[in-house]
DNA sequence: AAGTCGGGGCA
DNA sequence: TGCCCAGACTT
């Protein structure tokens, strides 16, 4: 509990009112809230959700345009080749999501969209989040989310620093607003997203600030606690290019690293750290000849730190067009290699035609 | 319960 | 630089 200086919570009947009054009032207009309250559109409010999974909305926004562009409908969706939907979901990152995506629309292509929380979970890439997420926006289910941002908020409403994933979502089933449940969700959202962020809070904004523990305590920003991560893994390979930055040899990968995308030949540099016994690895898998180092690239990804030695080779295995594959940034950062390359060895404009 | 999976924004 | 983001899935 609290201690002494600290406000008691408001009954929780205030709490909703206070929030809802204030997301009627300041809630942000976003692209995927078509529709009344609690009738959105399942289709533009799925694909929402899985976009958005550990995705902040400014950077989403962009990429939700160009997804429904491409499949407006979810026959569309089911009916494009995975190619297209990884090609959409370029730059993304957690490129399973886009595999769900699709293998899941071909379900509800079947089958029809699902009407309630339990069928929504049972499709691939939904969790407890997106299933009740799109219960409570498009089917108007009570069911509360449990996000980043609501942890955030009620470990801060409630002054709970080592907030367990149950203690949550058991606060957010009891604070649940059962006249507005999609509203409510949107507006805990909202608040975690625009007033009561990880970093600089702006309490004096906040509806719920008279009933909040933690701007009590002074330190807001102290809850929740941080998270323990695991460190990332510093990594090398090998990686050719054979060919240039708009037709090369690509491959495509397996795997849950960077699984279904398309990418430059690559071998893991081994725990000698023999940068060429990996290079003749890759060339011999290839039949590829060994050319020049184009240079080095560094990467960085949640649990790797990546230095990728790319080399030029040769090679009578068909080239791809670069352009309408779907690459990784660590591919695309790879091929940016030869271009910077290219424009600091030819000083006067360059000739078409004159790579290799 | 802990690891893994991208990439960018921001203090 | 480190932490976080409208999490889900595997082991």
């Amino acid at each position: 509990m609290t201690a002494g200086s600290a406000p008691m919570s408001a009954p929780i009947p205030e709490l909703r009112a206070a929030l809802l009054a204030w997301f009627d009032a300041a809630g942000r207009d976003l692209p995927w809230r078509l529709g009344s309250e609690g009738r959105r559109d399942p289709y533009r409010v799925w694909v929402a959700e899985i976009l958005l999974q550990q995705t902040q909305v400014a950077r989403g926004l962009h990429y939700y345009d160009r997804f429904l562009e491409a499949f407006p409908t979810v026959e569309a969706l089911a009916d494009a080749p995975v190619e297209a939907v990884l090609k959409a979901w370029e730059g993304c990152g957690y490129y399973a999501r886009a595999r769900n995506l699709h293998r899941a629309a071909q379900l509800i292509a079947a089958d029809g969209f699902p009407t309630d929380y339990g069928g929504w979970l049972a499709l691939p890439g939904v969790g407890p989040y997106t299933a009740a997420a799109v219960a409570s926006l498009a089917h108007g289910e009570a069911r509360a989310v449990n996000d980043g941002n609501v942890r955030r908020v009620l470990s801060r409403l409630y002054g709970e620093a080592r907030s367990t994933d149950a203690w949550v979502q058991a606060r957010a089933d009891a604070l649940l607003s059962p006249d507005r449940p999609g509203a409510w969700n949107e507006a805990v959202m909202d608040l975690g997203a625009t007033v009561c962020t990880p970093r600089a809070p702006r309490c004096p904004e906040c509806p719920l600030a008279a009933h909040c523990a933690a701007r009590a305590s002074g330190t807001p920003t102290a809850f929740p606690a941080p998270k323990v991560r695991t460190a990332a893994r510093a990594v090398q390979a090998v990686a050719l290019l054979i060919g240039d930055d708009r037709q090369a040899v690509l491959e495509r990968r397996e795997g849950q690293l960077l699984g279904g995308l398309m990418g430059l030949p690559m071998q893991a540099v081994g725990p000698d750290g023999s940068v060429s016994e990996a290079l003749k690895t890759v060339c011999e898998r290839l039949g590829a000849t060994p050319g020049e180092l184009l240079g080095q690239v560094s990467h960085s990804m949640t649990h790797r730190q990546i230095t990728l030695h790319v080399y030029a080779a040769t090679s009578g295995l068909p080239r791809q067009a670069v352009a309408t594959a779907a690459l990784s940034k660590l591919d695309h950062k790879a091929l940016g290699l030869l271009q910077a390359r290219q424009q600091s060895l030819f000083a006067a404009p360059l000739t078409e035609g004159s790579s290799v």
